[in-house]
DNA sequence: AAATGTTTGGACAACGATGTCAAAATCTAC
DNA sequence: GTAGATTTTGACATCGTTGTCCAAACATTT
């Protein structure tokens, strides 16, 4: 910038001026101003802008268990389209449920003064967000909810959806259902739990803890429902409570040769589950609409909202599409 | 900073040395410094200190066409996970095929000073880049050909994939195959067209430019194929250049009940594509690969490289499994 | 022609951090 | 106890910008 001014022979501050498109700059010293920053392809460095003035970096960061999985992508879509209006990009990393990666990844986007931050948490705790609000930092929690801090968040309704899910399966007659959920540890899969709990409860149905499980990834799903359809007394319908887990649930019923003999419903919607035989019913969410609501939320936060924090709880939706419509058969009701 | 030296009673710099965990600080300093940083929830300003330093920000940025197609998800997760040891974050945004936001978001990052850019160009001409490359800013396009300019880039062979792909129909008895691509403004679904002329030259098939159609959206692929099957004379195969186009394609032929008498291949890989009924057969790719070695060429960039620039060119896969096997019925072929 | 108003341009300090270099404090050895 | 070596500490300038405030240049009015 110096170089620029010298060479356009005029004061720094005239370049500034040029730069920022303020006013009382005549026509031909911006056009000598241009033509010089032109010729020495200068660049204007937001950093330093930022740090004299003192703004916000229009920048957010988005923290999600993988980015890879199509719910955490279509969320990271929606909420770089929302900001997009205000010049605002975006910082995103995959936590894989790891709290120490979290933490310090929020550490790291603090110490670039991102102006808010999305933040799926692996953390048991975001108690350690409290005096980072309290200075101003702006923080949505999205798709769990939010363990010892006062915060915004955006969630499906996970219990009632499961509750959903498993009263379906009861409904067509099923009384051994299999439940398969992501790590218990974590809030969502534990409110998932809850729900297909409470719809065993108001059916009068007993739980039978050897029909729960956890499974991470696609691979570890389809392993406990091959290693669950050898038992003794298999389930007659399974409740996957994430997507992966469908899709290794589907992947594994389909190598058994049990796609129309065991009832399956998702949480999650998975993509071409319309075009299966039979049809995979899920009980969807809306992953657009929750980083839409969610990066709402944050920028009435940056627009000095002093609102009291409030949680968003989106519902979701039943999609029979065959899957979860199978009855047991005759030897097993 | 200032208040913590004074709290601490050191001077500035000594808070700066423990911050950067430098030498030569004595330890009862350093518990000072650390529990007055503490109490005033002190946090370190890491543009400042690039500023200063006029080091490397450790941030790159990722434009591809859209963050929640899986293809640009999962490169997205390889290159975060690649760059991650380095501690290096990384900014990502979608350009929906429009060249002027990828200018835009470009002169942004450029702005923000990122050490790289990893680019899915959706300008019909890079040369805008090659002055910021001169001025030591490292970038690698991502699945497509850079035009006018010399830099490294990572694509997989489309034109050999397309060709493979082709030449298995015609191996298959098709002699009026479909083809739906993106649209053909882009470099790689020109490059996947080329290829399939190619097979059909080589099978002495003359060039029927009625069957050559490009969709954006999986909505818009249906309709396509909804369309050729209401024909006069429809394909008896289908090969369809990317994804979305594929998935398209199997939504339009299964409700026409149509999925055991059209053939179809497509490009890059579907989720649950061998669940389907009959499996979808996929040329594929393999987009993590090429998160890493892209993510790779620009780290050896930022290590200081100045090799000659060059291109990678990854191989793809034909996975058979039954749509692209069927045979074209008695009376078409 | 003097007084007033209106543009336009520039000097300077500051944002938060750190490299340089010299001063102060501590230690060693005779 | 003192010269010399060594460790700790701090003053200052600087990275690239921009807000503040004043001065110069020019136009307008009476």
């Amino acid at each position: 910038m110096r170089d620029v001014a010298a060479l356009a022979g005029v004061s720094l501050k005239t370049v500034s001026r040029v730069v920022n498109n303020e006013e009382g700059v005549s026509e031909i010293l911006v056009d000598r101003v241009q033509s010089a920053a032109e010729k020495l392809r200068y660049r204007h460095n937001l950093a330093a802008s930022n740090l004299r003035r003192g703004q916000r970096t229009k920048s957010v960061a988005l923290l999600v268990q993988d980015l890879s999985n199509d719910f955490s992508a279509a969320l990271l879509r929606a909420i770089d389209d929302t900001v997009r209006d205000r010049d605002v990009v975006v910082f995103s990393a995959s936590l894989d449920e790891e709290a120490d990666r979290e933490r310090k990844l929020v550490a790291n986007f603090i110490a670039r003064r991102v102006d808010g931050l999305l933040l799926m948490p692996a953390s048991p705790s975001q108690a350690y967000l409290q005096s980072e609000m309290a200075a101003g930092f702006a923080v949505v929690i999205v798709d769990r909810i939010p363990h010892d801090l006062s915060t915004d968040y955006v969630v499906v309704d996970n219990v009632e959806g499961a509750n959903k899910a498993t009263t379906h399966l009861i409904a067509h007659g099923h009384r051994r259902i299999a439940f398969i959920s992501d790590d218990l540890t974590i809030d969502t899969a534990r409110a998932r739990r809850d729900g297909y709990y409470q719809a065993l409860r108001d059916a009068d149905l007993s739980i039978d803890e050897t029909l729960i499980y956890s499974a991470r990834t696609v691979e570890a799903a389809s392993a406990v429902v091959t290693e669950l359809m050898a038992s003794a007394t298999p389930p007659t319908a399974i409740f996957t409570a994430r997507n992966t887990a469908t899709m290794g649930a589907v992947s594994a019923l389909r190598k058994l040769g049990l796609q129309n003999t065991i009832a399956l419903i998702g949480f999650d919607e998975i993509r071409m589950a319309d075009l299966l035989d039979p049809g995979i019913s899920i009980v969807a969410q809306d992953p657009g609409r929750i980083g839409r609501e969610a990066a709402r939320m944050l920028i009435e936060r940056l627009d000095g909202s002093q609102d009291h924090h409030h949680g968003i709880i989106l519902p979701t939706t039943l999609l029979a599409r065959g899957s979860g419509e199978i009855r047991p058969t005759s030897n097993e009701a």
